[in-house]
RNA sequence: GCGAGCGUAGCUCAGCCUGGUAGAGCGUCACCUUGCCAAGGUGAAUGUCGAGGGUUCGAAUCCCUUCGCUCGCUCCA
């Protein structure tokens, strides 16, 4: 767990936050609202530089990603096809006595005598407690037991001298009711929706029920077909979305890690089952060695493809300003992974309240697009027109056994959603008759990155702090926010050297007009160039330009140069008006 | 959801125990000053003391409720 030196360093990053503009509590103005931030200025500007420079990575320096933008709401089924529905709303309830969770559905049945209370006593001080409470004890334990258990009870409630009073007994079969540790009564079960519900038109009943989306993945698997139509893309492909998703916390925690209301960087990209590689190329390669196994090839299984993500989005990370020594690797044991992946890789940051994940890769095999399929009744296959034209040339054996591989893979899949087995097996034989014809659901590959949770490691990889004294022996702590300039939410701050020089003045406004189009730019003319400097220096901008008298002209050679500052090291450097803009744009890639 | 602690100016905090209508430092703003790293001077703004209720002649202070934050438990597809 952090220990207190890193809390003290989150207070301080929570602080700067808030005192420079980057986060805000939602409604801060009624009290807050939990689990909900807003961005501030400078905290608005990063958001939006770290989106887009993901989507540009993602989809426009990329021919095989497309992108997407879909609704918050969808079609309720869509939450049923995903799991969701099922895995989001557990009832749950908890011990009486111990406060421990259990989900209602998985307590222990048990059967036996059960203890019934209605209050209790102090017999010293004469409190009262009239809160019901029951123990329930296997046949032939001694009531005395239950009683002592009661007694705990009502002491948690406040009562020392516990009096139990209205004891009546009861025969209990098959009870769910009661904590298989202790006996002790849990309480009525509750519903634990984690997703947020409303209702779509004026009518709020049941049937009108919809969900705001938990995760945006789940509208790129709905939108597959129609993307895929109209993209002209082919497999392997993928289609990226940024947006906002709503996940209803038990506990928000750690600042904006875990909100109620956070946006995704999602990937879906698509591959093609293992098998119908194998068809086409003869062989599946799967990686030898680590790190980036370079550019994609036709031969690539879905391991490969797994590497491949988890390298390009640590390769992102880096080039915004997250060293790899920042950034821990998690490959996810076998009996961690969600039933349907084949293998998740947890990219996770050091933030100072602890090792925590900031993107995960999952490869999630055809699972999701086969829901779909099966919930939608729509095909989710695609057509490969070279599978259907190499399947023939393969000898019968070869054929025979990639089939058979398939046929179990799908039949693996059907089992488990609990299609009856004769339907299942039906099915499957299908789909592997189908593949020789060039038909199969795509597997698909997922990197699924919180922005939130990135803007919040960037602020805590950028904060720094530096301790000096100056000449009159004053300790000063400086502190700078060292953001990669392509993430800085300010690329540049203007300054004129004094504000009482109106030459010096109009001339750096002038500069900060010629730059405005092209980068962030911020004035400052107030206060000493120091306490400018180091305003900047708490909003992370990378550079500043400051207008001098050498501007002017006052030694004729360094007429229209500008004093260049950088942000972490202090270090000036001279150069023409005229260069400026080329100067600043080759920095701040 | 449970337990513990906390909530006073933009930020960090004092005042609360022992009720008598709010303070410091930093920051912000204006003017002056200032020839490169939070210099200085003068002046100014800012809080229904988280919110609501109660006790009291009187509440930042005592009591209750509620919201928010932190930590622990729980949860985390």
């Amino acid at each position: 767990m952090a220990d207190p030196k890193e809390n003290v360093l989150m207070e301080k990053l929570v602080s700067l936050c808030k005192r420079r503009g980057f986060i805000f509590q939602s409604s801060e103005i009624y009290g807050g609202i939990n689990g909900f931030w807003d961005y501030g200025p400078l905290g608005a500007e990063l958001k939006r530089n770290v989106k887009e420079l993901w989507w540009n990575r993602m989809t426009r320096m990329r021919d095989d990603v497309v992108g997407l933008e879909a609704t918050i709401i969808m079609h309720p089924q869509i939450w049923r096809a995903s799991g969701h529905v099922d895995t989001f709303s557990d009832p749950m309830c908890d011990c009486l006595l111990t406060r421990k969770r259990f989900r209602a559905d998985q307590v222990d049945v048990q059967s036996g005598i059960a203890y019934h209370f209605t209050g209790a006593r102090d017999s010293v001080s004469g409190k009262v407690s009239q809160d019901p409470f029951a123990v329930l004890l296997p046949a032939g334990k001694p009531p005395e037991s239950a009683r002592k258990t009661a007694v705990a009870f009502y002491q948690l409630r406040g009562l020392q001298n516990v009096e139990l009073s209205g004891e009546t007994t009861e025969k209990v079969e098959n009870s769910q009711r009661f904590n298989p540790e202790n006996g002790a009564l849990l309480t009525e079960p509750r519903p634990f929706n984690l997703m947020f519900k409303t209702y779509v038109g004026p009518v709020a009943d049941e049937e009108n029920v919809a969900f705001l989306r938990p995760e945006t993945a789940q509208a790129i698997f709905a939108q597959f077909k129609n993307v895929h139509e109209t993209s002209r893309q082919k497999l392997p492909f993928g289609i990226a979305q940024v947006g906002k998703a709503f996940r209803n916390e038990v506990t928000p925690r750690n600042y904006t890690f875990r909100s109620r209301e956070f946006e995704q960087m999602e990937l879906e990209f698509f591959i093609k089952p293992d098998e119908a590689v194998e068809a086409l190329c003869g062989q599946v390669a799967t990686p030898s060695t680590p790190g980036h196994p370079g550019t994609p090839q036709p031969d690539w299984g879905w391991q490969m493809w797994h590497q491949y993500w988890v390298e390009e989005r640590i390769r992102f990370y880096e080039s915004i300003g997250l060293p790899r020594t920042t950034l821990e690797e998690y490959w996810q044991k076998p009996d961690e992974l969600a039933h349907y992946a084949r293998a998740t890789v947890d990219l996770l940051f050091k933030f100072p309240f602890g090792t925590q994940e900031l993107e995960g890769i999952a490869a999630r095999s055809d699972f999701d697009l086969s829901q779909h399929q099966r919930f939608s009744g729509k095909s989710m296959t695609v057509f490969d027109e070279e599978l259907k034209a190499a399947w023939p040339k393969l000898d019968p054996t070869r054929q025979s056994d990639l089939s058979e591989r398939y046929r179990l893979a799908r039949l693996k899949y059907l089992s488990k959603t609990g299609e009856p087995a004769e339907k299942a097996e039906k099915q499957a034989a299908e789909d592997a008759a189908n593949l020789g014809k060039g038909y199969y659901v795509p597997h698909v590959i997922e990197p699924s990155a919180g922005v939130d949770r990135l803007i919040l490691a960037l602020l805590a990889h950028a904060f720094h702090e530096e301790e000096s004294t100056d000449e009159k022996g004053r300790k000063e702590t400086r502190t700078l926010l060292s953001f990669h300039p392509s993430v800085a939410p300010v690329k540049v701050g203007v300054f004129p050297l004094l504000k009482n020089k109106p030459e010096l003045v109009a001339k750096a406004r002038e500069v900060r007009e010629s730059l405005r189009s092209h980068f962030n730019v911020f004035y400052d003319e107030a206060g000493s160039i120091g306490r400018r400097y180091a305003r900047q220096d708490e909003a992370g901008t990378p550079f500043g330009v400051t207008i001098d008298f050498d501007t002017l002209g006052e030694r004729p050679e360094w007429k229209d140069t500008v004093t260049i500052r950088q942000r972490d090291s202090g270090a000036q450097e001279r150069v023409a008006i005229a260069e400026l803009r080329t100067w600043l744009e080759t920095r701040l890639r």
